[in-house]
DNA sequence: GCCAACGTTGGC
DNA sequence: GCCAACGTTGGC
């Protein structure tokens, strides 16, 4: 399994209206950049996933599951720009600030350090653990409804 | 609201 | 294939 990281401006689409969804997800469209979109290509279902709010916050706040891989963009007609359908999983209970992620040595490859425009990154085990820890959550899969 | 960083586009 | 111009993202 890998791990991932899906910036959303709260203002545009909120970790609320992420868990208001439920299981039924929501499509991530709108990446219109080849790293994003190459990033969820490779992304498989069952992979885990941070939500971040960029902008307001700029803190990690929930984490999201991979329910449908890779498929065209419903919001496009052009071919090149594909999404991935995600979930939310479960609210991060300390959401995690960009400055803590900043502050903590074990982080800074992090890519919401080193590539701050990048809106879909990996992360890797090592990364997700120290996140999960700093935000107080469980860093496994969880199967078990979030409302 | 500004601007730095960075990605994309298009002229040559 | 280079690079200047331009657009966008996102932190500040």
């Amino acid at each position: 399994m890998n791990f991932w990281l899906f910036k959303s401006e709260p203002d545009a689409w909120s970790w609320d209206q992420q868990v208001a969804r439920g299981d039924a997800g929501e499509e991530w469209t709108g990446v219109r950049n080849y790293q994003a979109r190459n990033n969820m290509r490779a992304m498989k279902v069952g992979d885990l996933g941070f939500f971040y709010h960029s902008n307001i916050g700029k803190e990690v706040v929930g984490i999201v599951e991979v329910i449908r891989e890779s498929a065209p963009d419903s919001t496009t007609d052009d071919p090149r720009w594909d999404c991935v359908v995600i979930r939310a999983v479960r609210p991060v209970p300390k959401p995690v600030t960009l400055d803590a992620c900043k502050a903590e040595p074990a982080l800074a490859q992090m890519a919401l350090v080193t590539n701050t425009r990048l809106s879909v990154q990996p992360v890797t085990p090592r990364e997700w653990a120290v996140v999960c820890d700093m935000g107080g959550v469980a860093s496994g899969p969880d199967h078990s409804t979030i409302s």
